[in-house]
RNA sequence: UCCUGCUUAGCUCAGUUGGUUAGAGCAUCUGACUGUUAAUCAGAGGGUCUCAGGUUCAAGUCCUGAAGCAGGAGCCA
């Protein structure tokens, strides 16, 4: 058959009346006459009309959900109300059958628990289909607004031999024989056999190489994979997610939370427009589901509404201090409505104080800043006040903390001091210490969880529902 | 890892105070119909009630343990 045209070419094209191929799935087979076909280009589907009475019975018999087909005919005007036009199906060849039997897609709502299971399927309903059409728009985006602005896309190691990341437990990396591994005289494992010489582990974050990238190419901003083996099972944690992390040299913390939100900003904006069709589809799905809540829970704002709210208010920023004073004066600390109360200052905010926070008292995304250096990170910059330091993370409806940034700790002698503290060896960090002792420099930067700007912008509820096949503790199906 | 809940047909779910051959809708198959929109109508097939023990004359139902899943919490992006 012919070349084939996307079916999001034939359904923005106006014309009518001329000769076309299309190939794609079927999704649905109604009165032995329309084909509901999908090729992925878009969520709608193009809806095929076939004369049965003259179509071969064996062929007509093997059009069934699932199946992979080429269809050649004229585009015309609909007589349906759902679509503008239709395909007369002249030359109809199945590319790929489907047994209807065994095919575990069937035309009708499956729960979101059950395609989880069949990930290597679920591409093929509209759901799936739309969360990743707008990944990609997503994805591009975050490299469009950067490279707009002259950062270099920096690729970090994926395998680093720093345990110090501070970011949580790490999957080793090795070659070694689990079972008979060489070992020292004293009976521990001798790393020394193994692939790289020492032990070794995939990444939790590219932020050090990112920083000393930046302190000669200025902008820089990484994107990649990142691997935590924390025994996380939530909503919103994955073993094996995506991590946007831009390094600013002369940026200061302010800097850097311009440079989030504008990113944000942007990101949501370019799904907003190149999605438009798929951000529709998912609001309807989120509206429905809204549906089977009582009234008291269902969201003050479609998805569509806050999507178009974040976008055109600004953050609000405030320090930490300020949230604990809130929180304190707060109905449900008063009340003591939470299962964490807030009393003092220096204690860590829970999930429900930052949901408080963004969710009913300021209803917007709230960037907080300045947070104590007790519950911070060691390369963080430490303020005046020898008790904050200059830490920012941007919490976003529904999904809590979505950027984790700051500005760094740019003087060598208070950087070695934290490490100290916080037991970090400095030795096996040299080469992170030499950009503080070679030209050092004020610089700032962030940490931008992909698949929880994915999971805000397409409305799901599951961050496994996000990534197309997602690694979490027990899993690593597909 | 902790707390709570769930696990019955391919899918979504009923299943009474423990009581005979475990039900429905959708899907599938067969037939009818044929401008439908998750088409419709009639009929049929389809079950190791998650697994392992236990209590009982009798367990889908009660008890114990395990596994998986979901939601919440912690860790964080």
């Amino acid at each position: 058959m012919a070349k084939r045209t996307k079916i999001n070419a034939i359904l923005l094209n106006p014309e009518t009346q001329y000769e076309t191929t299309v190939k794609g799935w079927v999704r649905t087979f109604r009165s032995n006459r329309f084909i509901a076909l999908n090729d992925g280009s878009t969520n709608n589907n193009l809806q095929l009309v076939i004369d049965f009475t003259t179509m071969d019975e064996a062929l007509l018999k093997r059009i069934t959900t699932g199946a992979a087909i080429a269809a050649s005919g004229t585009i015309v005007a609909s007589q349906g109300k759902e679509q503008r036009v239709e395909m007369n199906v002249s030359a109809l060849e199945i590319l790929g059958d489907s047994d209807p039997e065994k095919y575990p897609l069937q035309p009708k709502k499956h729960s979101l628990e059950f395609l989880r299971e069949i990930a290597h399927l679920r591409f093929r309903t509209n759901t799936f289909a739309a969360v990743n059409r707008v990944r990609n728009t997503l994805a591009y985006a975050i490299h469009e607004y950067f490279q707009q602005q002259g950062f270099v896309y920096l690729h970090t190691p994926v395998i680093t031999a720093s345990d110090a990341e501070g970011a949580g437990q790490m999957f080793s990396v090795s070659v070694l024989d689990k079972l008979n591994p060489p070992k020292n005289e004293d009976g521990t494992i001798n790393y020394a056999m193994d692939f790289f010489g020492r032990p070794t582990n995939l990444t939790v974050s590219g932020q050090l190489e990112a920083e000393l990238g930046a302190m000669a190419l200025s902008e820089v901003y990484t994107f990649g994979p990142t691997f935590r083996a924390e025994n996380s099972n939530t909503t919103r944690h994955l073993a094996e997610f995506w991590m946007i992390e831009p390094e600013v040299a002369f940026n200061d913390l302010h800097d850097n939370m311009d440079l989030a939100e504008g990113l944000l900003k942007f990101c949501i904006q370019q799904a907003l427009t190149k999605n438009a069709d798929d951000l529709a589809f998912l609001n309807n799905r989120l509206l429905d589901e809204e549906k089977q809540k009582p009234t008291n829970e269902r969201s003050e704002m479609s998805l569509l509404d806050s999507l178009n709210f974040v976008v055109s208010n600004d953050f609000v920023r405030l320090t930490y201090t300020e949230a604990i004073q809130i929180l304190k004066e707060s109905t449900p600390n008063k009340k003591k409505k939470f299962a964490y109360l807030v009393e003092e200052w220096g204690v860590d905010l829970q999930s429900e104080h930052e949901r408080y926070l963004v969710e009913k008292h300021f209803k917007k995304p709230v960037i907080l800043t300045d947070y104590p250096k007790d519950i911070k990170a060691f390369y963080m910059r430490m303020n005046e006040d020898g008790k904050t330091v200059r830490a920012m993370d941007i919490l976003f409806p529904g999904i809590g903390e979505i950027v984790g940034g700051s500005q760094r700790e740019e003087r060598l002698e208070i950087l070695e001091q934290r490490m100290d503290e916080m037991h970090i060896p400095k030795e096996e960090m040299y080469w992170y210490l030499d950009t503080r002792r070679f030209g050092t420099c004020p610089h700032a930067g962030f940490g931008l969880g992909f698949e929880r700007l994915v999971l805000f912008v397409t409305g799901m509820g599951n961050i496994r529902d996000v990534i197309p096949f997602p690694r979490y503790p027990k899993n690593a199906e597909f």
